[in-house]
DNA sequence: GTCTATATCCCGATAGAC
DNA sequence: GTCTATCGGGATATAGAC
């Protein structure tokens, strides 16, 4: 960490980027509402007014890490070379990764959803999501022979599935199941949502 | 509101119980990390010390407040009378139960899955939960052949199911759709599962 | 059981110097 | 772009009177 002497000038080479990840490091620790601008300042020795002249104020740093955030997620879900299997495997392997990218970066899972971020004042981190929702659809339409209701009506069981999955692994009913095996059962539960496409319509 | 008088004693019939209802009025406007012990004494218009002699501190007066949350969630999922119909339908129905609690009672939905309480100090928590854990196991032992693995996978499919429906309607994704639609679309997840149940257990 | 008063701490954000 | 200094606010929790 460079610093240059007690009292003296403080020149980070990247604040901006020095905050962003700070800011993981205290929401991993304290959760969302844990994270303050003081305490980071703090733990990168600086002032306490040097965040806001790359950031108009506190929810405007956690707008960026949610950016962030969507595209390590997109890296996990959709790998390269993954293209050429099957819809179903694809999604099933997607399932996986949401299991996995929440388990694995916590910090910016919780944030996701947790924030309460206005999205509506950060378009940014709706078009950071954007992509993660089109390659959801570019699966499930395809097992859906392009009708759109029932592709919906798959992309939402997949969804909600996965995520209440995790939802119920990090909030700590893991009986000594490891991530591995949720992410497994995710698949399998994906597999099956599939499997009984037909039963998901409306009537 | 019984008040003597500004400046004069205040006594509520029932302080601990007004704290309570006055949480979850907070917590419904502004969340669990909006509500606090101060504002709660502001609304009732006693001081701010008053509520320390019913709770040693914040969490100890959530921790009463999900205690309720639970109490009223098994009273929705478990409605009297629904005994007698097939598992499969009651474990549906308990689907429904689940999403509409959560939109019915956002507050304290959120408090429950939210707080971040630490439900090893606050083991009345555990207490509440555990009769709602127990309707469910009775519906999915039914319809797994008393398999006790088999019935925990399609356990943890269902629940995440209706979890994860319940928190994508709540976090906005709802394009117009109401809560009675989430509820039947959670209905028809689990039944898909449990006709797919076979391809629910590890290979 | 409730009040008044207070101690202690943390936070977000701004003004102005350099 | 960063610092120093500061304003204004709100929080939890305790002590002691009644």
């Amino acid at each position: 960490m460079p610093r240059s002497g007690k009292g003296g000038r403080y020149h980070h080479g990247d604040l901006r980027a020095a905050l962003i990840e700070t800011a993981i490091a205290i929401i991993g620790e304290r959760g969302v509402r844990g994270f303050s601008m003081a305490e980071a300042t703090r733990r990168l020795g600086v002032a306490v007014s040097a965040p806001y002249a790359h950031f108009a104020d506190r929810d405007d740093l956690l707008a960026a890490v949610a950016v962030q955030a969507c595209e390590l997620l997109y890296a996990e879900l959709w790998p390269p070379g993954e293209a050429t299997q099957p819809p179903a495997e694809r999604l099933a392997s997607m399932a996986r990764g949401y299991v996995r990218f929440a388990a694995a970066h916590r910090p910016l899972f919780d944030l996701l959803y947790e924030a309460g971020l206005d999205k509506k004042q950060h378009p940014e981190i709706e078009a950071a999501e954007r992509p993660i929702a089109d390659a959801f659809s570019a699966c499930v339409l395809a097992l859906s022979d392009a009708d759109e209701a029932a592709a919906d009506d798959l992309a939402t069981a997949v969804e909600a599935t996965a995520h209440g999955l995790v939802t119920l692994l990090l909030d700590g009913d893991h009986d000594g199941t490891t991530v591995g095996q949720v992410a497994e059962r995710a698949a399998r539960v994906t597999r099956a949502l599939v499997a009984s496409r037909h039963l998901l319509g409306s009537p």
